[in-house]
Formats: structure tokens, C-alpha cells, sequence
DNA sequence: TTGGGTGCAAACTCTTTGCAGCGTT
DNA sequence: AACGCTGCAAAGAGTTTGCACCCAA
């Protein structure tokens, strides 16, 4: 379901934008890691070298694309990024391991229809973050 | 029920910190904020001047005793505290007025309660943020 | 060819820390 | 009297911005 660089390529053109190298090396960099880093490993990711401001402007405006999505996730300060998935989930982080997983269910939809159509209010979008131990952790 | 002075320098002695002028003045400027304030917030709120430092240790430390709780909402940059509420709740952040609310019901404590029994993920905490237009900004 | 995008460096915001002195216990 | 806490200033992390040059369209 990930975009391929090709699929970015087009869609980078509908929308006005450039199709360029380092948007390329960005956007598979962050596919090829399997969601959830921080800039900084996603610059350690990148076979040729993306400058960080660089890097923080591509991932901007692939979420004004809606290719991509941030959370502050952990205890740790910097943001985290992730290909957007069609499917609703939210994230689990394990305090013990540092794990994140995602947990997948019809729970997020839910959240979105009952504030809707019960409160009134529109939706754009539900961060959903549970810290805890995982069952690994647990032992 | 949000902690009177008095009650936060009991809390404080029973833990063996002190009851200092500053956390007391802290504590009641986060009170009398209604929730949702920054550091920055709560610096101008505050009567007597506290060191911008000071203040992030006092939170800091009112949070390790469970009295206030820190969240980042919206699209600043900045942390917002609250006092702690005992009921569960999630916050609805309304991305045109800037408005944050709660939204209290079971539905925090039923997360908790199927990722424990049916995942073994032993929850700490829950943080749901649901950005969107209220009621009164649609219109 | 042209103007959007990039790298570089500096600036900025939020938060933490080191330290000398103050104030609670 | 002892030492935990504070204010101050400086440092630190993460992110943004200004600008000259470059390259995709």
C-alpha cells in the first residue's frame, strides 16, 4: 500500500510540486524504515546525504499531501513520522523496550462518528497514544 | 476537587519535599487556569514572579506525584499542563477557535481494560487527542 | 529559461542544567 | 544548622528560516 517513488513522483506533479532527488531519497527512506523515526534516523537512513532542513521540509509537505503523519510518541522530544495508513489505528509504546506498535480496530472510527454525529464536532483527526508494557516486558 | 494549598503542602511534606513558596504559587496559578495552560501561560498568571526554570521543576514534580498531568496539544510546540482529574477523559482541541475540552467517559478506561485482558499490555497511560471544528465553529 | 527547491548557517523556541546563595525543616 | 530549592545564566535539543546557488519543468 505504500506509495512506490514513481506514485510520489505523479503525485508531487498534480499537486504543483517538484519531483526531486532528495524528496525521492526522503520519501523511500521513510517507507524502507517501517514508520515511527525521528528525523535523525531517518537522515541516517538515506544512502545519499539529505540535509535536515531539507528532510524537515519534504516530511512537511508530505503530510500537507496526506502521505505522511507525525506523532510525539515516548518520552523522547522529537517527532516521529510514519507513511499515512488508510487503515485506523492507533499506537502502543512499550515504557520498558521502547517498542511501537500499532493496534488496529474499528476504535478510532467509532471515536470519529460518536463526537460527530452525537457532539457536533467534525473530526480531522485522532491521535490515539497508550503507554504501558508490552506482554513481552511483562514477562 | 483540585488540592487546596494546604492539601498540596501535606502531599509535598508527606513525600519529603518542601512547601516553598514557589510550588505553592505554581500550583495555584495551574489551578486557577482551568487546565490546558503552557509554561509561558502560567508564568504570567502567576502573581509573585517564578522563575520560568522553577516553574518546569515544580511540574515536573507535581506530575511524579500525580497531581498534574502534561499533554501537547494542538499545533504549539509547547507542553500544557493541567491538574490531574480523577474521571477519565481525552481532550477535543478545536483547530479553528483554538478551544480545548474534555470529553469525559468510560471509553479511556475501556481501552485500558481490552488491551490489558485481551493483548497483555499492561496500560500507564492513556493520551487521546481528538483535533477537529466544535460545534460552534461549523456553524 | 525560470522560479521552486536545496544546502548551509544562523536563529528561534522550548526545556534542562550548573551553581552559588537562600529559606524550609 | 543542614541541605533542598531557587534564581540566574548558559547550554542543549529539536525545528525553522534567510539566502545564494542549483536543477526540474
Amino acid at each position: 500500500m505504500d506509495l512506490t517513488t514513481v506514485e510520489l513522483d505523479r503525485t508531487l506533479r498534480e499537486r504543483g510540486y517538484r519531483a526531486t532527488v532528495p524528496r525521492r531519497a526522503v520519501w523511500q527512506a521513510l517507507v524502507e524504515a517501517q514508520g515511527h523515526v525521528t528525523v535523525e534516523e531517518l537522515a541516517e537512513l538515506l544512502v545519499d546525504d539529505v540535509d535536515q532542513a531539507s528532510i524537515y521540509r519534504a516530511l512537511a509537505l508530505f503530510e500537507e499531501l496526506g502521505l505522511a503523519r507525525m506523532s510525539r510518541l515516548g518520552d523522547s522530544d522529537a517527532s516521529r513520522w510514519e507513511p499515512a495508513h488508510p487503515d485506523e489505528h492507533f499506537h502502543l509504546v512499550c515504557t520498558d523496550c521502547g517498542r511501537i506498535d500499532h493496534h488496529v480496530g474499528s476504535l478510532v472510527a467509532d471515536i470519529s462518528q460518536h463526537l460527530d454525529r452525537d457532539h457536533g464536532f467534525e473530526v480531522q483527526r485522532v491521535e490515539l497514544v497508550v503507554d504501558g508494557r508490552c506482554q513481552r516486558c511483562r514477562g
